[in-house]
DNA sequence: CGAAAAACTGCAAACGTTTACGACCTTTTG
DNA sequence: CAAAAGGTCGTAAACGTTTGCAGTTTTTCG
C-alpha cells in the first residue's frame, strides 16, 4: 500500500504547548436519569418522542439534557435497534473528479435522510474490493453503495450482496441480478456519433477501451449510430485496463504517427480526450480544425479554458440521488426486487467539435 | 439541503425480477460455540488471539468460523472496547480535487492502520460544520480529522475538540492550541514570488483572498519577498468567499479591463488562476507572452495539455498520511499535547512563466 | 506418587441503549 | 362510588462482544 510518508526531510514540526484537556467521561442516560431523578428508560422515551411519557416531564428532561451535554450513544443504539444508520460507500478511487463529485452528493443525500457513510477506496485490485466489502459487513452497515472496479466486481463480492441491500453505481451490469443506476452509456454514444454525423462528419473513429462494460456499452451506441447512418466503423482500442490521460496520450501519439483518415474521435473517456489533445498539441494536429474531438462523462476539468472540450454528461447527481433513494427503498422498505435504473446522458456543446463545410 | 432529484422525466427505471435472497441471519459468536461444543469465550479468545487457549482448539474454530461465515460484529465489539477504530473526516466539500486527493491518502493509510473513516461535507455553512462535527461524536469515532471551512473553525467546533483527538489539514491555525498539519503557505508564497523575481519580473501583482488565515499567510509570503527584493507590492483582493474559477475569471475580467502596469501574477489559488486563464484568453492577452502566471496548490487540473500551469504543490499526500499518524498518536498513546507540523511547498515549473528580456 | 504449576476453558459482568410488560396513579364513566 | 380506562413511569431483558476471575484438567517435577 502506498501510504508511507516519503519525503520526511522536508517537514518539521513545531511543538507549542500543552492543552488543559479533560479527558471527558462522556454521559449516558444513566447520568441524566440520575439527575433528574427518574429511571433512565424515560429518559430514552423522552429523547425519542415516545408517546407515553408527560409532556412536563419530557421537557424538563430533554432540556437536561442540553445543559449536561448529552448526546445519544450511537453504538449502544445501533446495538439494540440492530441497525446502524450507516451506509459503505466503495468507489475504486476518490482521488478521481468523477467519483468525488458523485460521492458528496452520496454523502449529502444520505445524511440528509439520517444516514451517515463510511468511505472506502476499493483500489487497484479486486482483491481489496473484497476485503473492503467484508469489512463494511463487519461494520454492520444497512446498505452498500457500490461503483464496481471492473465487470468482475459482480463476481467478486457477489457472496456479500446478499447479506446486505447493496446498489451498484455508474456501471451498468447488464443482465445480472443486482440493482443498479447508471447512465444510458449506449444512447450516449449514440447521440454523441449522431452529432458528429449530423456536422458533416462521415468517418469517425471510436478510441477508448471495450472491455468493461460500460465501455462495451459506448462502443454498441456507436456501432449502432454507424449502421443506422451508413457509416463505417473504425476502432482503435486500449489495451490498458484504466483510462487516464496518460494512457489516451500514449495512444494518441502512435494513432497520430500514422495517416489520418478520420475527420473526428469519439473517445470513450473524457480523460482519454485529454490524453488526445497532449498528443495533438504535440503534433501541431488542430481541434476542431483538422479533427472533431468528443469525450464522454463531463468531467470538471473539460469545462475549462483552453480545453473546452465538447463531450457527454453524465448526470452524477442524479445517479448518486437516485442510488441513495433506491438504496433507502431497499433498507426501509424491505423491498426484494432488483431495479436497473438508467438515466439519459446529455450532450454538452463545446469547442472541441466543428462542423465540416 | 440541494439534495432532490431534478429532471425525473429524464429517468426511466426498468424493473427486472426477484433475486432469491435469503433474509441472512448473521452468525454470532454463539453460534459457532454451539456448533464447536464450547463456550462463546473461547471462540472470542480463539479469534482475537490470545494466548490462554490450546493451539489446536484455536485452529479448529478458526477454521470452523470460516465455513459458517463468522465475521466479528463491530459494534457490539466497540460497545465493549470503548473505542471503535473509526476516524471522522470532514472536509467542506469533497467535490473538490484538493480535498478528494487529501481524503484518498486518508483513507487509504487510516485503513491500512486498522480505521475506517466516516466522510462528512461540512460545506456550505458553520451551522453544518458544527453539525456533522457533533453527529461525528455520537457516533463515538475516535478521532477527528478535519479541513477547516474557514478561520471560524476553531471557535466554532471548540466545545468538541476536546471531547475527542482531532488534527486540522491544510488550514494553518496560527497561534491557536490546536495540533494541526499543513503546507508552509509564507513559504510557498515566498518562492513563487522570488522565482517570479529571478525570471526578471519586478513588478508581481497578488491576486486573491487575504481574509482566511491560509491566504493571509500567503500575503505575507508575498510581501516578505518583496521587501527582501525591493519589490513594489500590488494586491488585488476578492471579496469572495470562496475561491473558485468563476471568481477568479470575474475578478480578472475587472482587472484586465484597466491599464496592465505588471508583469507577473501570482495568483493565490490555482482555481483563481485557471479564471485568470480564461479572462486573459478573451482578452486576447498572452500568457505568458505579456504577463507571467503562476498559481497554489497544484491541483491536478494544473497539469492539463493547454494549461500547463506554473505553481505551488501542497504536498497533500504527506499532509494526510501526517495527519492521520498524529491522529493515530494522539488515540493511540493519549498525546496530549498540540504539535504544528509544516510541510515545504514546492515550487513547479510549467509554462506560465516566462523569463523577461 | 503427590502436589504444585501450568494450561486451558467456562461463568458472568459490563458496555449504553430500546422497549415489552407490568405497576401505579389519576381521571372518566355508568 | 366502584370499576374501567387512560396516562405515566419503572423493571428488566436483550443486542453481541471482551475479559477478569474462578474452575477444571493436564503437565511437571521433586
Amino acid at each position: 500500500m502506498p501510504v508511507a510518508a516519503k519525503n520526511k526531510a522536508e517537514t518539521f514540526a513545531i511543538f507549542r504547548g500543552v492543552e488543559e484537556t479533560v479527558p471527558v467521561k462522556s454521559v449516558t442516560l444513566k447520568d441524566v436519569a440520575k439527575a433528574a431523578g427518574v429511571s433512565y428508560a424515560t429518559v430514552s422515551r423522552a429523547l425519542s418522542g415516545s408517546p407515553q411519557i408527560g409532556s412536563d416531564t419530557r421537557e424538563r428532561i430533554i432540556k437536561l439534557c442540553d445543559e449536561m451535554g448529552y448526546t445519544t450513544n450511537y453504538v449502544a443504539r445501533s446495538m439494540v435497534m440492530k441497525k446502524t444508520d450507516l451506509i459503505g460507500l466503495v468507489v475504486p478511487t476518490i482521488d478521481n473528479a468523477f467519483m468525488s463529485e458523485l460521492a458528496f452528493y452520496v454523502e449529502m443525500s444520505a445524511r440528509a435522510h439520517g444516514y451517515n457513510v463510511m468511505l472506502c477506496n476499493s483500489g487497484p485490485d479486486l482483491k481489496q474490493e473484497k476485503t473492503v466489502v467484508k469489512l463494511l459487513l463487519g461494520r454492520q452497515v444497512d446498505g452498500i453503495l457500490i461503483v464496481p472496479q471492473s465487470s468482475k466486481t459482480y463476481e467478486n463480492i457477489r457472496a456479500y450482496t446478499d447479506q446486505v441491500p447493496t446498489v451498484f453505481m455508474s456501471e451498468n451490469l447488464r443482465d445480472q441480478p443486482q440493482s443498479y443506476v447508471a447512465a444510458d452509456n449506449t444512447r450516449g454514444a449514440y447521440i454523441a456519433t449522431k452529432y458528429l454525423y449530423e456536422l458533416g462528419h462521415r468517418n469517425i473513429l471510436y478510441f477508448g477501451r471495450r472491455h468493461t462494460t460500460t465501455h462495451q456499452l459506448r462502443a454498441e451506441g456507436y456501432m449502432k449510430a454507424c449502421q443506422e447512418l451508413g457509416l463505417q466503423q473504425q476502432f482503435l482500442d486500449s489495451e490498458y485496463s484504466r483510462s487516464s490521460i496518460a494512457n489516451g496520450y500514449e495512444m494518441a501519439r502512435d494513432l497520430f504517427s500514422k495517416p489520418i483518415d478520420y475527420t473526428a474521435i469519439f473517445a470513450s473517456t473524457d480523460s482519454s480526450a485529454l490524453g488526445i489533445l497532449r498528443a495533438a498539441d504535440e503534433r501541431h494536429i488542430d481541434i476542431p480544425g483538422q479533427v472533431s474531438l468528443i469525450g464522454f462523462d463531463n468531467i470538471p476539468s473539460t469545462a475549462l479554458p483552453r480545453i473546452e472540450l465538447t463531450t457527454i454528461d453524465q448526470p452524477k447527481r442524479e445517479i448518486a440521488i437516485q442510488a441513495v433513494d433506491m438504496l433507502r427503498d431497499k433498507i426501509e422498505n424491505g423491498t426484494q426486487g432488483y431495479v436497473h435504473q438508467i438515466l439519459l446522458p446529455t450532450l454538452v456543446k463545446r469547442g472541441t467539435c466543428k462542423a465540416l463545410d
